[in-house]
DNA sequence: TTCTGGAAAATCGTATAGGATAAAATAACG
DNA sequence: CGTTATTTTATCCTATACGATTTTCCAGAA
């Protein structure tokens, strides 16, 4: 317990609020991060002292984590990081997801209005800049095209039940792709997540990018002309060929 | 803060563990039944004296309770309970219900084993039981032998994904027949949650405990004769109906 | 009578100490 | 040398005090 006694004074920064929610989104970043493997122990001391915080919030925020099932709790014996997806719960998620965003596509192109399209429109826009242009973190800005990709078209549906429910998956969606970047890793014989970064952009350079855009656009094209059938068809697509750039990987990191 | 300053050491449980989930279930437990009421502030110190316990375990089960969407959070106001599910909010949980469980029951009648079958057949014998011989409980016996079934089901599925997403839905369901029954209850003048039970009872005597329960009759039988087409087509029309059986009530109580 | 300003109260957010329990390491015995 | 029992350590769980912010209430002026 060698810790600062005394709360340094000088530090009186007027903390607008939320500590809680912030200690949640660094906890969460430290889990993407791998800076938390995943099965590893979650220590509540350890992560307020060096989040420089007391107890309580880090408290809240595991337990809000566990909701989201990226950590979980034995009783009387600590909090650790979830273990990753398995390739079961992989096609499961993946056969979920079929279910549901075809229909959000073909909803969406439904029910799509001016202000859909203006948003869906500077969404791949934005989207086909980026993977020009970011040459250092193309992987972040794709992963983060998807989600935002994926979300609006949900949102766009109408229907927020489903919209919410997609939140749900893509973390865990993109912590297999973490997943995945370090198991590759690890054959290579080395263990810092230093490299994590690099893997993620060899992947995604090697072409998945480029093609999980194209798709994006077919589905987003048929949004905008209102074509549900084609959206949905683009849609259900897109998710099949995406859990096949995901499978080879996963089967390959599981040997 | 009039509050027994020391903790009364006579009562030494060796209380052995996982106060915050025993907290979490009772708060939850609170809102079902309408001891919090929907929209109500939550005050952490004003639980916490009354369960007997620290703010800590408190704090953590609103923390869980705010993932499962039935507390939320203002930054710096405090905690309250969600509000209940509007027409549109109960439109769109039952078209995700609409995508998903059919499937789901697709897939169980393709996949059930000798051990599904057994506790299928186990839990249609003991809901008929339990609706023939429980008159004072029984909504409560329906509504647990409901939640039970469709869990059932979506777990003989094999994706464990669903049965997940499942369980989320079913809580908030719930708090809407507790919210019809309640409306119900407040046109005819009175404002006592003690008589919502005497709601559901009435609510359910009415027929529409026997109409479900016919449903899943059928729903079961599809599924144990491994009839995987009949199992879809009874679980999309049971829960249409089920929506129907909602709808009207519902829109009685938002007038 | 209504609106604005300030003061008081309520409540959340934070910090830290202490007790209890489970896991781990060491020592003793067979 | 292996197994069991005991001690030690680490960690969770609980309790309570303090500070900051928001809300509410009341008084005074237009």
């Amino acid at each position: 317990m060698k810790k600062k006694v005394t709360t340094p004074p000088v530090k009186r920064i007027p903390r607008r609020s939320v500590l809680s929610d912030e200690i949640y989104e660094m906890i969460k970043a430290k889990i993407f991060d791998y800076e938390i493997a995943p099965g590893s122990r979650v220590n509540i001391d350890a992560l307020s002292v060096k989040l420089e915080v007391s107890q309580t919030p880090v408290r809240e925020a595991l337990a809000r984590l566990e909701s989201d099932g990226l950590i979980e709790k034995e009783p009387l014996k600590g909090y650790k990081a979830t273990q990753l997806l398995t390739i079961k719960e992989l096609n499961d998620l993946f056969q979920f997801r079929l279910l549901v965003e075809p229909w959000a596509a073909e909803q969406a192109a439904k029910l799509i209005d001016n202000t859909g399209k203006t948003a869906l429109k500077a969404e791949m826009q934005s989207a086909k800049t980026a993977i020009k242009f970011a040459d250092e973190n193309q992987y972040q800005a794709l992963s983060e095209h998807d989600s935002r990709f994926h979300t609006l078209i949900s949102s766009i549906s109408g229907n927020q039940t489903i919209a919410d429910f997609y939140d749900r998956t893509h973390c865990h969606l993109h912590l297999f792709r973490l997943y995945m970047a370090n198991k590759l890793h690890l054959i290579d014989g080395e263990s810092r997540a230093d490299y994590v970064q690099d893997l993620f952009e060899q992947y995604y350079q090697s072409g998945s990018g480029q093609l999980a855009i194209k798709e994006h656009d077919a589905i987003a094209k048929a949004i905008l002309d209102q074509n549900s059938k084609a959206a949905k068809a683009a849609m259900h697509a897109h998710i099949e060929s995406s859990l096949k750039r995901f499978s080879p990987a996963a089967v390959a990191a599981n040997r």
